[in-house]
DNA sequence: GATTATATCAGTAATAGTTCTTAATATTGG
DNA sequence: CCAATATTAAGAACTATTACTGATATAATC
């Protein structure tokens, strides 16, 4: 049975507001301006707590820590190689991969999570190297 | 200027004969049957080194530890919901979706990662739950 | 509204996975 | 063979995350 708690409320809310995918450390420093005494714990409790409700989606990109993205619409994610900084990225025609990937396999394929990488428009704007 | 070792041999001959993308952890165990000596760090600095220059490829799930797999030809990877296995995936007219990925992308699009999940052909079999 | 059950909390300790440091050893170019 | 230096083993340190604790907040029941 779930409580409410203003404490997850604001953890929500404060990821509705951001298109940048923060980190847990990020989403702690920010809640505490609200709530001082919020601990590191309680966020990545409730964090996990929505993730796993559906209510944000957690980015394990493999570098760094995990981020969080309050957008619970369907998109992918960019990464970039040169300054780490993750986007959004809207990739049409990429439902059907999963059947693709189940062409010649006996198993069961319910999803796929997908990361591009490469150069930020920033980035290549200033010439930087990946 | 990289100078041969033995350990950072084995550590890649040892993932060549294998099809399950061990851990650093089972490939240390592995390796120390060979070298008793060996330690952890020596495992992880040779496995990270490998997947820099593009003879091994570093597995990041995003469940658990780190994976790494000695097939460096270009395939993909699924993940079993329900008994955590990494099996091999290959899947054909994939290679399209970073041209999907860049249509509306002022960046640049140099690669991508993809896992595949849901139940794996013995889980199915079995009527496990993901 | 008071009572009770329990989910959540803050604070902190503990863990997992990985990287770093150090002094000794192994490899290679000259 | 010798010097230069990459690599090693061992273990400390670090980062990210989870677990434990007793106290507090929330919601259901009386």
């Amino acid at each position: 049975m779930l409580k409410h708690s203003k404490q997850r409320d604001a953890i929500k809310n404060f990821l509705a507001d951001r298109y940048d995918h923060p980190t847990a450390e990020t989403v702690y420093m920010n809640i505490k301006k609200e709530f001082p005494n919020i601990s590191l714990g309680t966020v990545y409790r409730n964090l996990s707590l929505l993730a796993e409700i559906g209510e944000i989606q957690k980015l394990s990109t493999g570098i760094g820590p995990d981020r969080f993205d309050g957008n619970t619409a369907p998109h992918y994610h960019f990464i970039c190689n040169c300054c780490g900084n993750v986007l959004d990225l809207n990739v049409n025609g990429l439902e059907h991969i999963n059947i693709l990937a189940a062409q010649d396999f006996d198993g069961e394929i319910e999803g796929h999570v997908t990361y591009f990488f490469g150069k930020c428009p920033c980035c290549k704007a200033n010439g930087r190297a990946s």
